[in-house]
This record gives C-alpha cells, sequence and structure tokens, in this order.
DNA sequence: CTTAAATCATACCGTTTTGGTAAGGATTGT
DNA sequence: ACAATCCTTACCAAAACGGTATGATTTAAG
C-alpha cells in the first residue's frame, strides 16, 4: 500500500476537471499551470487515467481533456488505483504467506488486510464531484477573507 | 504513508516475543528461524525497536531479547512508527503545500489525511497482546486440522 | 580463562521505484 | 500551413528497499 505523488496530482488534476466540466476540454497544459504540476509528467498521469476510463481526451487544437463519466462516479480510488495499480496490502502477499507457512492461519495478516480496507473505505467513499464543490467553497471562502489571493482554481 | 516488510517482520518479530514474554530473553536468531526473516536485517530492526523501547535487550551468551512493556500496552502502530518513522500522508505535505499556495484550504489535502487518520485508527486500536492471543488460537487449531503441521510459532 | 553466543554498530550493495525530462510523432482547429 | 494539443517511447538521476558483510562488544558457560 503506498500513496505518492501521483495519486497527489491525478486527484488535483481530476478536481481541476470536476470543476470545469462544463467548459469543454481542459488541456493538460492548462491544469499543470494551475495545479503547479510539472508538464510533462502530468501527461503520463493522463495517459494512466484515459486508459482507466476515467478522462477522455480531445486530440489537436483546442483539445484537453474531459471527464470520463460523471463526477459523481468517480472515487477517490479509482483515481489511485488507475495511477499505483491496485490497493493491497504489501506486506503478507502471495510470496510472503508461502515463505511463512501460515496461509490463511496468521494473526498479522490481518492486520494489514484491515488497515488497508480502512483506507479504501475513506477513499472509495469520496468522489471527485464532493471535492470539487468543497474545493469551491473553499476558493471563495478564502478570496473573501483574503481578496489578494484571488482564484486558484 | 507506506507499510513495507520492515513493519511485517517488526510485528511477526514482536508476535513471536509476546507469545513467550514468561520464558526469558529469546534471541533474534530463534525469532528469525521460526518467522522465515533474514538475520542480520531482523537485528537491524530490533535495534530500532529498542531504541523506541518497545523492546529490552539482554546481552551476551543467553541472551536476547524481552518486551519494553506489557503486551496490552505495545500497539501495532507503535511498531510501524518505530520501524518506518511518523506515520503521516506522504502526499501535500510541506513542501507540496508550499508549491499549491492552498494551505488549508485544499479539499484533496483532507482525503490524505481522512486515509492516514483511517490507518492509524486500526493501527493503535490493535494491541500484539490481542494479536498474540489470536495467534495462539490459530495456531492450535492448525495443529488440530493438520496434525503434521505442528506448531508453527 | 577461554570460548561460544549473542547484541551492537556501521558500511556497503544490487535492484526497483520514484519523479521526473527529452524527443519526436500524430491529430486537429484556425 | 501552422500552432496547439495529445500520444508514445526512451532515458535518467536520486532515493528507497531489502539485504549482506564485517567486525566490535558483552556475557554466560565450560
Amino acid at each position: 500500500m503506498r500513496l505518492t505523488v501521483k495519486s497527489e496530482y491525478g486527484l488535483l488534476a481530476m478536481i481541476d476537471l470536476a470543476c470545469r466540466v462544463d467548459e469543454g476540454p481542459v488541456s493538460s497544459r492548462e491544469i499543470s499551470d494551475r495545479q503547479g504540476i510539472p508538464g510533462k509528467y502530468l501527461e503520463q498521469l493522463f495517459v494512466a487515467l484515459r486508459r482507466a476510463g476515467l478522462v477522455g481526451a480531445v486530440r489537436g487544437a483546442r483539445g484537453g481533456f474531459t471527464l470520463g463519466r460523471p463526477a459523481a462516479e468517480i472515487t477517490v480510488l479509482d483515481i489511485v488505483e488507475a495511477l499505483e495499480g491496485s490497493l493491497r496490502p504489501t506486506v503478507c502477499d502471495g510470496e510472503r504467506a508461502a515463505v511463512c507457512g501460515r496461509g490463511d492461519a496468521c494473526a498479522a495478516a490481518d492486520v494489514w488486510e484491515r488497515a488497508t480496507a480502512a483506507v479504501r473505505g475513506v477513499l472509495e467513499s469520496t468522489t471527485i464531484s464532493s471535492l470539487a464543490r468543497t474545493q469551491v467553497v473553499l476558493d471563495e471562502t478564502a478570496s473573501t477573507i483574503e481578496p489578494s489571493a484571488g482564484r486558484q482554481d
């Protein structure tokens, strides 16, 4: 189980997309500028997101990316698994089980499974639709309190 | 946030220790044999566990390790943090926050915090005392069903 | 007193992962 | 035609991972 910047970048990008869902395709460049993500790196992430069906791509000038399905049907877990692979315990996996010889009869393995399940629970119960709404509110609050900051998203 | 074999080995070792808490010090060698952990690697982990106060060391021949405090007061989180460092989100950390400029006003950061909190919840609510009890039961069941396997722990 | 068993400490090392960059090809609106 | 954009592949430095190697130190037992 690992969470790296891939997930972070990917989530920021997807939230960004969700906030502009009715403005047509949004370019990778635009998002990388706005979110402070290295452009070429983000392009790679979008490849993975597209292959997972989470975004649709429009090629050519004025092209960009759109959400692959309604924002309410895209969870953070979808994004994480598209970018980092299946979220499962990295410990006590198949090979290890062969070594320790305990199989299912291992108290330790159960802990890792419960920990992983807890993360999955959080990630799969959070949609980018709700995050986009939250972000909009946060941005409005920020620009009210500190107008100089303006819209960051 | 990361969980590697360090945590796995460390937890197995601590459960092993907890199962033999009244047999005097248990050597690293004995545990590495029983749990199928590379001996020299386990030694390193014990150094970290000792520095964290989770085990006590008895040097010299017939030496070994003992639990640093009652098994009911040692959580899996203690072990994980002793071996892998503080369990916090690896994404949206200090440096990143400076780049994105959102500070607390970030919907994404909240997800990672909730995910981390979920893992912490599982790990800190599980003591090696309970795991040791579970393991004993599992071993007894296994040896009843399949006597040829014998005690593995 | 010697020796074997054990912890302690540090350095090293091959492989994989991470977080990118580089270079160019393919597609399409203007 | 041209510029913007996605697509593909290759490459790369640095760090982390999982482990070995070597040896020093301490101590019980013979």
